[in-house]
Formats: structure tokens, C-alpha cells, sequence
DNA sequence: CCGTCAAATTGCGCAATCGCAAAGAGCGTT
DNA sequence: AACGCTCTTTGCGATTGCGCAATTTGACGG
């Protein structure tokens, strides 16, 4: 994995090719082309719990993550926020240009204090034209959202809620863990609500769970914090 | 809405210009290139409950549906179905090329006779350089299949069963609806159990809310046929 | 060091929905 | 016309998971 702290602690001025070059949807270009890439995007610093963008905002830029994770969410009529799908570093988002449309239609909302580039939309399709690797690298984006969403949307139909909320847990993990000698770590703040909005259940239904998951020594959590001791014990 | 059957009836060798330049992937082309493309198709007939391709197939073909609706399916280890989403006649589907797959990560299964063109998913980055309607249609496809899947994920994160299946009933609804003097008929053979895998529910559960709806007029079902009288009354 | 606030835990009752089983109905086939 | 098949209905009991409320815990700011 790339580090793309450095970028971020650097500054806008000083971001290097190097940094960039790492991420999927640029790579292999030139210095140059990495250089006119550079000077064309927007750096965003995003506090925990706001947003990138909102639902329904006209979508006039796309992102790729750098450091942080980001939540994509949507909320309902009756203010129930839903987990979509997650972000890890590295991976875009806000690829409304990708669906053809000119309004986000979920809202990105940073789960810890995170870094990202923008580009305006309007640069989509030529990115695409110039550059090889962007591309694939959208579509691979889109491919492994869309299989992300799928794999909910059968979890949802047909486990109980305690195996979604493990499924929830597990992928967590693979994103943002960090291994630690107790276990693995999820690498950022996580209350019992932000796990029922991506389980689909009630934040009692989660906190019931994981105190009989760690009397029964599978994780540890202290407030905020999720440490998973054994994995294999959550997959089915 | 094209009349897609006249393709289907009068077989691959007269194919006529004019019914394909309809279909949205392939709009404003010249007759030569609509001609090309022709040439370049294969034509599929396939039977209620048989499919297209299969969940795990090497992506070969991509597809567009003529006549017929296609249930795109996910089968669980446990040996149930999920309906992931839907495809009405006109649109694209098996599109592993636009996630960067090889392979189909789902499969679809047509719900009525049905009759789609295919090309080689080897054409695919031809076509989306040398006809401009395909990029963009393909992105459309993709985007609206997101929102369906969206609204899936949250409709089945926060509404009830019942909401669900009055969700799954209108979708049918746009989708296949058709007129008639006592209501709007989903125009293919539906039961019990093929609702209840697009809500996420249980065929008997379905039955229920089915059977408490009769009574109350807001619809008219025999076997495997459902006709909605008071649509709004499904609506929230 | 204390006050305040957000987060987490837990018990209890209830409503929704599943699972099973049995019976009934419609349709095509022989 | 009878048979078999699939689809549908319905009742009932078992569970799951939600909703509410009270309490506890931990973090942060002053």
C-alpha cells in the first residue's frame, strides 16, 4: 500500500509524482503527465463525520481517497442513515460522471479525519482519452462496488442479523486493519451505531452481539474501538 | 418503446436497421456501421427459467435484451435465490467488461421467453471507441443499475416486509406494465416465490400481504398473473 | 477535579416474520 | 376424466430482533 500521508502532510505545493504514481488510476504516465495532473487537482482535508459531498449536490468533481476512510451513505425520508459501501485510500469516489449522471446520489462522509484529490468532472472524459490506466481503473472502481453492493444486498435477503454484522466486521477488517499483537485492529473510531447502519439493524441488536463476542474472547472493543482476536471465529 | 419482436420474429437474416438503431447503445450511427454491427451479432432464444449465462461463466458475450424480461439472479451456498436486479427489454445486461471482469459474477435467468442479441465482449472497447451513443449508454446502464441497487440496500436496511413487497410490485410495474381496463398487469408469469426473492422474503409471507391486498381491492391476482387496480395504494 | 455529554450496556415485553405443515386450487397431460 | 404437478393459501407456534428505558462508562473541556 501506497502512504499517501506523505502527500497530505506535505502540501499542496510540494505533492510529488511518486505519490501519485501509486495510485491505480494513474499509473504508468510520464513525469509530465503526472506533473499536469497534479496541478489540476484540489486537495480536500476532511474532519470525522463531514461530508466530501451531499446527496443530490450537482456533481461537479471526482475524487480518489488518499488517507482516511470514507463512508458512502444515503439517508431516508425518515432519517435513517444506510451504509452503501465503504472507501478505503486509494480508491475514487464521487465517479458521478461514471453513471452518466450530474448529481451524486449518495452522500461521502469521512469516517476519520481524511485527505483526498479532486478533479473537476468535466476533465472525466479526457483523463479517460489521455490516460491509459484511468480507464481500466474506473472500471475496476465500478466492478468492485458493484460486487460490493451485490454481496449486501444477498447478506441482507438472507443472513440473520448476526452474521451481517460479523460480514460487517470482517470487511472492516480487510479495509482498515492493522494488525496489532492482541489482533487485528480496525484503524479508525467506530461506534456501535456506524455498525448497525452498515449491518442494516439496530445499534442494540450490535451491542448485544459484541458483548457475547467478547465474553466468549472473539474481539475486544473498548469505546470506539474494535479489535478482532479471532477472525475465523466471525466467518460463518 | 421499440417493438423489439418484430426482430425476434422475422430471425437473424433480416434483421432490419431500423429496430436496432432504437436500442440505445446504438444510436446515431450510419446504416453501414448499424449494418456492421448486425453482422456482428448472435441471436439468443431463451426459455422461461433457462439463462443467459451463469454466475461464475467466463464473460464472453455481452448482451442486449430485445423481447422478454431477465431476472438478474445470485444464488447463495445455502441454495437460495436473490434477485439482484431486473432487465426490461432494451437494455444491456452482462456487462462484465464495463467492471473489468472475465467473469459474470451473477446469473441471469429470463422470466418470460425471451430473445437478446450478443457480441463478443472482445468488441467492446471497439465499440465504445468507434460508436459515441455506446459509452454513454453503457454508463447509463451501469448508473441505473447502481441506484437500483442502492435503493435496494437501503429498502431492505430500514423498510418492512410489506413496504418491500409493494416496492418489488411497483418496480414490476414500471418495468412491465401493461393496461388493461381493470388495472395495470405485470405482463409475465410471476409467483409467490419470485416475489419474494426480489423483497427478500418468504413466498408465505408474500401470500399474506397478497391475499390481505385482494381483499381490500388495491389488486387482482390468479395464478402466476397479478394485476394492480390502485397502484397508489402500494405507494407509501 | 468536576460537570457534561456521547457512547455503550442490558433487561424486558412485544410485534413482525419465519418455518413448518396441511390443504386447496388451477393447469396441462395422458 | 383422472392424475400429477406446481402454485397458493392459511393456521399456528417458535424466534428473531426491535423499541423503550434506565444505567453505566468513558472522554473531554473548563
Amino acid at each position: 500500500m501506497n502512504r499517501p500521508e506523505t502527500i497530505a502532510v506535505i502540501g499542496e505545493g510540494e505533492l510529488k509524482q511518486a505519490d501519485l504514481s501509486e495510485l491505480l488510476p494513474f499509473a504508468d504516465l510520464s513525469e509530465q503527465q503526472t506533473r499536469d495532473i497534479l496541478n489540476l487537482a484540489t486537495v480536500h482535508r476532511v474532519a470525522p463525520n463531514r461530508t466530501y459531498f451531499d446527496e443530490g449536490d450537482s456533481a461537479e468533481n471526482f475524487f480518489v481517497l488518499l488517507d482516511g476512510f470514507t463512508r458512502v451513505v444515503r439517508t431516508t425520508r425518515e432519517g435513517d442513515q444506510v451504509v452503501v459501501l465503504h472507501v478505503a485510500p486509494g480508491q475514487m469516489f464521487g465517479i458521478a460522471k461514471a453513471f452518466a449522471s450530474d448529481k451524486y446520489t449518495m452522500t461521502a462522509r469521512a469516517a476519520s479525519q481524511g485527505v483526498a484529490l479532486s478533479w473537476p468532472s468535466a476533465l472525466w472524459d479526457r483523463f479517460i482519452q489521455e490516460y491509459p490506466g484511468f480507464q481500466t481503473a474506473t472500471r475496476q472502481a465500478v466492478g468492485s462496488r458493484v460486487v460490493e453492493m451485490q454481496d449486501k444486498i444477498v447478506s441482507m435477503a438472507t443472513k440473520q442479523v448476526e452474521q451481517r454484522i460479523a460480514e460487517a466486521i470482517l470487511r472492516l477488517m480487510d479495509q482498515a486493519g492493522k494488525e496489532t499483537d492482541a489482533g487485528v485492529e480496525i484503524d479508525f473510531p467506530l461506534t456501535r451505531q456506524d455498525i448497525s447502519e452498515m449491518a442494516g439493524t439496530t445499534l442494540h441488536s450490535v451491542s448485544r452481539c459484541m458483548s457475547k463476542w467478547q465474553k466468549s474472547g472473539i474481539l475486544r472493543t473498548e469505546r470506539r474501538r474494535v479489535v478482532v482476536c479471532q477472525p475465523e471465529a466471525l466467518a460463518v
